[in-house]
DNA sequence: ACCAATCGGATAATGTGAGTCTTATAATTC
DNA sequence: GAATTATAAGACTCACATTATCCGATTGGT
């Protein structure tokens, strides 16, 4: 019931990116010190974001990886599901004959309305909004740092 | 990102005992029947909800398990924790001090408010109502086989 | 005191998450 | 076109949590 690391890896990055001049390029090695994550690792997880379509990369020498710009406003929800998959609370909730119990288990119920009000959460929460948000308190964080020194 | 089985049975047994008369003592081999469960592992779960006071077991040739009256209307979320641990949906909200970027970080916010939103579902289901919904939906699906037959 | 039924802790198997390493591939530069 | 630099891809390792099972400890009844 935890969102795994390499989701996590995944929103920082396409915040990270969103942050940066549209059409900028970012190497790997530089996403990976930005985003705190190991390099090798973060690898895995902008291939899952690629083969998403969430990001594109560039091969060679003066390669990296891009944010299209049309993926601004893509929701923290299509990040997660690009590295984890759909999500789902519980496994009653996979197929709609994954179980026998379906037809009265009150539970049931329960679950759908817990994930659909954590999707929705997700789903309303867009990376290009976020990245402004970040760039704005870091703003003001030098600025009160400033003040001090 | 998804609830283990431990927890999906016990929310189950809950609510089956809660259906039943108070004071009804359970055997495991007849609440494993029940919840669709492997005997053995209903254990382990039966184990961590007595461990954490939300049933009372009693050894012996009579023994079984209990749901005290008082815990009727325990919440799922407690059924839930009682087994998982608190939910952290991501562990930048384990501890205040686990993650380095929590000042600026918007995606933060983000799965903090997912979490409460989340949260919030699962502690307005109480055991108590969910035990009689079932029972007045198998009591409608009874009568309709009725009227088939 | 013994027996039978039950819980409970210890133990084993399995699967997933997290991270690393190596090889292949592509683009730029000289 | 060869060398260099950078990513893509996938095999591999390791640790940990989940799931499941077994056997001993405990209890109540006869």
């Amino acid at each position: 019931m935890q969102l795994t690391r390499a989701a996590d890896y995944a929103v920082r990055v396409m915040i990270h990116m969103a942050g940066l001049p549209p059409g900028t390029r970012a190497s790997r090695s530089e996403l990976a010190e930005a985003v705190e994550c190991p390099e090798q690792f973060l690898s895995k997880v902008l291939q899952s974001l690629t083969r998403g379509g969430l990001m594109v990369s560039h091969r060679g020498n003066t390669g990296g990886f891009e944010l299209p710009g049309a993926h601004r406003d893509a929701t923290l929800l299509e990040v997660v599901e690009a590295i984890e998959g759909r999500i789902r609370l519980n496994v009653c909730l996979t197929s709609e004959h994954s179980c026998t119990r379906q037809a009265w288990c009150p539970a049931h119920d329960v679950w759908a309305e817990a994930q659909a009000s954590l999707v929705a959460v997700l789903q309303k929460a867009k990376i290009g909004e976020l990245a402004d948000r970040a760039a704005a308190r870091k703003a003001a964080g030098l600025a009160k740092q400033a003040v001090w020194n």
